[in-house]
RNA sequence: GGCCCCGUAGCUCAGGGGAUAGAGCGACCGCCUCCUAAGCGGUAGGUCACAGGUUCGAAUCCUGUCGGGGCCGCCA
C-alpha cells in the first residue's frame, strides 16, 4: 500500500514541482521559498476544485507580476492527467479543475483505507501529554467538568489520529486543604454510620455521596475511631476517603467514555523533595527570591498588608508580575507542586503539554508558560487551552442549580438525561474559548436543528443504503467495493462529494494543529449536508440514486455512500461517538 | 488599575492573511406514485463593534477606543 491519500497535498506537490521547473527553466529566480504556497478549496465552487496562491505570494519576491507566472505556471500544471482545467482568476489565483479520473481514485482511496482515512503523519511521534479534568477528589463530578471532559478526550483522539504519541493525563490534586475538608466531613458520615448524629457543620461537604463513604469506614475501622482527636484519623481517613472520590470520579469519566493513561498525585509531590528539587533548578537559573508584591492595583483587599515572600520571577518569561511559591508562613502556595508537576512532565520526555482548564484559571496561563518555558529551557511548549462555562437549559428555559440547596446537577446527570454520544457531540459544537448552551430538550430533537442528529442521520442513510442493496443481491461489503469499477460515478454533484470527503484529512491536520477538535465536528455536519443534497436529488434525477437497475452502476455509487459512511465514522471516532445504523 | 477571552445576518454560531464573508434557526416560496420528506432546493436578510496602522490584499495581524464575561498575595 502506497502512503495515505491526501489529494491536497498531492496537488500541492504538483505545484512546488511546476515551480522548481519554472526554476530549473529560468522563469523564475533561483532560491525562492515556496512554503507560503498553499491549495485549498475555493470558497466560492464556482471557481474550481482547488485553487492555489501561488503566484501572488511569488510575485514579490521574484520580482514579477502574480500575472505573469500565473501565465506561465498554468499550463504547466494543465499538462498534468489529473488537471482538467487551470485559469488565472481574481488577483492572481490559480484555479485547478480536477478531472474525473481523481474523484474516482479519491473514493477508492476512502474505501481502501477504510478506518486509516485520513490519519496523518503531522505528528511525528513527536510525545504530547494532555491534561484534563483534573477535578477535586472530593466528590462526584458535575456538570462544570464535562466539557472538559470531552474536550480533552476528543483532543487525545485528534492529535492521536495526527500522527502524535498522546498521553491522557489526571492531576489529582490531592495535597491541599480541600481534601482535609472531605476528610472531616466523611468522619462525620461515619460517626453517622455508627448511629451517631454527624454534624455536617458549615464548611463541610454535605452532600449524600459521603454517606457510603461513611459506611466503608465502619465497614474496615469499626468503632475504633470514634472519639479519637482529628490528628489520630485524619490521615487514614482522607487517603480512604479520597480513594473513593478518585473511584466515583474514574467510573463518572467512564460513563462519558473517557479513559486516563495517567493518574498524578499532588500529594505524592510532597516529601519525595520533588517541589524543592523543581523550585532548586529554577533557584539556580536566579529565578527564585525573597520579596515583597505590590498590592494589585485599584481593588486593593481589606486586610493586605506587604509581606514578604519566596517568589518566582514569572516576569522573565512573560509574565506581568512574579508569583509566590511560598506563603508567608513558609508552606508551599499551590503553585509549588503545580511547579514541580510540569517538571515532572518534561522530565518524562513529551515534547508538547497541553493543559485543559476552566476558563476561570485564565489568569493563571502566563505563569505557567513561564514554568515551562524556563524548565525545558524553552525546548516544550505548553498550550492552554481554557474552557468556557457550559449553560444548561430545558425547554429553552434556564436550567437553575442551586449550591446552596446542594442540588448541583452532576456528570450523571446529564448522561442518563441525554447520552454519552449526544453529550459529547454537542459539548464539541462550540469553540473551547466560547460559552455553549446545553439544552435537554434540544440536544435529543430529531430535526436538523440539531447536529448530532443530522450527522447520525446520514451514517444512517447510507446504511440504509447498503442494507437495501443487499436485500436486491447486490455485493456491497467493503472489500468488493474497494475493488469495484468507479467509473459509472460521473456527476458534477457527485464529485463535489467526493471533494468534500477529500477535504478530510486536510481538515484532521488544521484542527489537530490548532488543537481545535470541534472543527471536526462543523466538517462532519457540512458533509452529512453534502450527503443529504446528494440523497434528495436522486427525487429529481434517477441516474443520481444509490441503487441502480444495473448493479455494476449501483456498486459504483453504493461505493462513494460508503465512502461517505466511512468518513463519517472516522470523524466520529475522533469526537468520540459511536456513528448509528439506523434512526429509531 | 492590570491581564485574558469575546463582539460577524433578527437569533445561535463557523471562518482567524486572499476572490462577491458562510451555515443553522426564524420569515417567505417551492419539492414526497421515487433507497427514510426525521430530508432537500430557492428568496429575503451584513459598515464582520468603532477608529487608525501593516500588507499587493485585513472579518482575520498590530495599536487604541467602546461594550460583555473571567481573573488578579496568604483557595485550588
Amino acid at each position: 500500500m502506497g502512503r495515505a491519500m491526501n489529494l491536497f497535498s498531492d496537488i500541492r506537490a504538483l505545484v512546488v514541482g511546476a515551480l522548481d521547473a519554472m526554476t530549473a527553466a529560468g522563469e523564475l529566480p533561483a532560491g525562492l521559498d515556496f512554503s507560503a504556497v498553499a491549495v485549498e478549496p475555493p470558497r466560492d465552487p464556482a471557481h474550481g476544485d482547488m485553487a492555489t496562491n501561488a503566484a501572488m505570494v511569488l510575485a514579490k519576491p521574484a520580482g514579477l507580476s502574480p500575472r505573469v507566472i500565473a501565465d506561465k505556471l498554468a499550463p504547466r500544471l494543465a499538462s498534468d492527467p489529473r488537471i482538467a482545467s487551470a485559469e488565472v482568476a481574481g488577483p492572481g489565483f490559480l484555479n485547478l479543475r480536477l478531472s474525473p479520473a481523481v474523484w474516482r481514485g479519491l473514493v477508492h482511496a476512502v474505501l481502501t483505507e477504510g478506518a486509516a482515512y485520513g490519519r496523518s503523519d503531522l505528528g511525528q511521534g513527536t510525545k504530547v501529554n494532555v491534561e484534563f479534568v483534573s477535578a477535586n477528589p472530593t466528590g462526584p463530578m458535575h456538570v462544570g467538568h464535562v466539557r472538559g471532559a470531552v474536550f480533552g478526550d476528543a483532543l487525545a483522539r485528534l492529535l492521536d489520529f495526527a500522527g502524535h504519541q498522546v498521553t491522557r493525563e489526571y492531576y489529582i490534586n490531592d495535597g491541599g486543604a480541600q481534601v482535609d475538608v472531605l476528610a472531616r466531613s466523611a468522619y462525620e458520615r461515619y460517626r453517622e454510620a455508627n448511629g451517631l448524629e454527624p454534624d455536617i457543620r458549615a464548611g463541610l461537604y454535605p452532600g449524600d455521596y459521603l454517606i457510603p463513604v461513611g459506611e466503608a469506614l465502619k465497614a474496615k475501622y469499626g468503632t475504633s475511631l470514634l472519639d479519637k482527636p482529628e490528628s489520630d484519623w485524619l490521615v487514614d481517613v482522607r487517603n480512604f476517603a479520597t480513594g473513593m472520590m478518585m473511584q466515583v470520579i474514574r467510573e463518572d469519566l467512564a460513563a462519558l467514555g473517557v479513559t486516563m493513561d495517567v493518574y498524578s498525585s499532588e500529594k505524592a509531590l510532597y516529601g519525595t523533595g520533588k517541589i524543592e528539587a523543581a523550585i532548586d533548578t529554577l533557584r539556580g537559573m536566579g529565578l527564585i527570591y525573597e520579596g515583597v508584591l505590590e498590592p494589585p492595583k485599584g481593588k486593593t483587599p481589606d486586610d493586605w498588608e506587604p509581606r514578604e515572600q519566596t517568589l518566582f520571577r514569572s516576569t522573565a518569561h512573560g509574565d506581568d508580575v512574579d508569583r509566590p511559591v511560598k506563603k508567608s508562613d513558609g508552606s508551599w502556595t499551590y503553585f509549588a507542586p503545580d511547579i514541580a508537576y510540569h517538571y515532572d512532565k518534561i522530565q518524562r520526555g513529551f515534547d508538547l503539554l497541553i493543559d485543559v482548564l476552566g476558563a476561570d484559571h485564565g489568569g493563571y496561563v502566563k505563569r505557567m508558560k513561564a514554568v515551562v518555558a524556563a524548565l525545558s529551557n524553552g525546548r516544550v511548549p505548553l498550550d492552554v487551552k481554557l474552557i468556557q462555562l457550559v449553560k444548561l437549559f430545558k425547554n429553552g428555559e434556564p436550567f437553575k442549580m442551586s449550591k446552596r440547596a446542594g442540588t448541583f446537577v452532576t456528570l450523571r446527570d446529564v448522561v442518563e438525561q441525554a447520552g454519552a454520544d449526544v453529550t459529547r457531540f454537542v459539548m464539541l459544537t462550540r469553540k473551547n474559548d466560547m460559552a455553549l448552551d446545553f439544552d435537554f430538550d434540544k440536544v435529543l430533537e430529531q430535526s436538523k436543528d440539531n447536529p448530532v442528529f443530522y450527522v447520525q442521520y446520514a451514517n444512517a442513510r447510507v446504511n440504509s443504503v447498503l442494507r437495501k442493496a443487499r436485500e436486491a443481491g447486490i455485493a456491497c461489503d467493503d472489500a468488493t467495493l474497494a475493488g469495484v469499477d468507479l467509473s459509472p460515478l460521473s456527476h458534477t454533484a457527485e464529485f463535489a462529494l467526493a471533494g468534500k470527503l477529500a477535504e478530510w484529512p486536510r481538515l484532521v491536520e488544521i484542527a489537530a494543529r490548532n488543537n481545535e477538535p470541534h472543527r471536526v465536528a462543523f466538517y462532519l455536519y457540512e458533509l452529512a449536508s453534502e450527503f443529504h443534497g446528494l440523497w434528495n436529488r436522486g427525487n429529481d434525477d434517477p441516474d443520481l440514486r444509490f441503487i441502480q437497475e444495473d448493479s455494476a452502476k449501483s456498486q459504483a455509487k453504493i461505493g462513494l455512500a460508503r465512502a461517505v459512511g466511512v468518513v463519517i465514522s472516522n470523524g466520529l471516532g475522533i469526537l468520540g461517538v459511536t456513528p448509528v445504523e439506523e434512526m429509531r
